[in-house]
DNA sequence: ATCATGATCTGC
DNA sequence: CAGATCATGATC
């Protein structure tokens, strides 16, 4: 499946369909290990998008392959790609994955484990050299700072889906994908600020 | 287990 | 216009 057909779908679709993919960006090359869905005013309480548009969040309202780059916690960047036609805030969180290639780069001075270079969203965007600047831009369009290599997928192995990390509504949709067994993939934290768990909550 | 740290949103 | 919230990571 072509990367265009994979991000106009909808982002519980488009989420596994990205795991196993390269991302390249400032001489930096990932394996994508772990994403998570968010589908925007349609229903999802856990994204940014579930209100209204507003300035932050505008970029989810644009076509497919655009970023959305958000600041969270006072601190770290986050980078998602918009699915689904225009208007609709539709995204897939990029949390994890492998850095494959540029290794020197991808460190950028810190002195961390290989595999924990990109463990977790705000890592994985720091790794890639990613930060307010790349928000709005496409990356089908060959112009942006991230590329999201295109073609046929190499075989990812199992894929395995759980409730979302950290949110606190939403919280037991399992829109949370990662490759079975990838030392790369962040551990699971519940938001403290959730409701208990369902007894019918999905199993990890 | 707790803190760091600031943009954004919401309710007053 | 102020206070709560936060799709987290590092360090205690």
């Amino acid at each position: 499946m072509s990367l265009a057909e994979i991000l106009n779908g909808p982002p519980e679709d488009a989420a596994p369909a990205i795991l196993g993919r390269y991302v390249r960006a400032n001489g930096v090359t990932l394996r994508i290990t772990e994403t998570e869905a968010y589908a925007g005013t349609a229903g999802d309480p856990a994204s940014h998008a579930y209100r209204r548009r507003t300035v932050r969040n505008a970029s989810m309202f644009e076509g497919p392959g655009t970023l959305y780059v958000y600041f969270s916690y006072g601190m770290h960047w986050c980078v998602n790609i918009t699915c689904g036609p225009v208007d609709v805030a539709a995204a897939v969180l990029l949390r994890a994955g492998r850095v494959v290639d540029g290794l020197e780069e991808a460190r950028r001075g810190r002195t961390v484990k290989d595999r924990d270079l990109a463990r977790g969203p705000a890592r994985l965007t720091r790794t890639l050299g990613i930060d307010r600047e790349a928000d709005g831009t496409n990356l089908l369009d060959g112009k942006g700072p991230l590329i999201l290599v295109d073609g046929p997928r190499e075989p990812v192995g199992t894929i395995r889906r759980g409730p979302r990390t950290g949110v606190s509504q939403g919280a037991d949709t399992p829109w949370r994908f990662w490759i079975d067994g990838d030392e790369t993939v962040s551990p699971y934290r519940r938001s403290p600020r959730a409701p208990a768990i369902r007894n019918d909550a999905l199993r990890e």
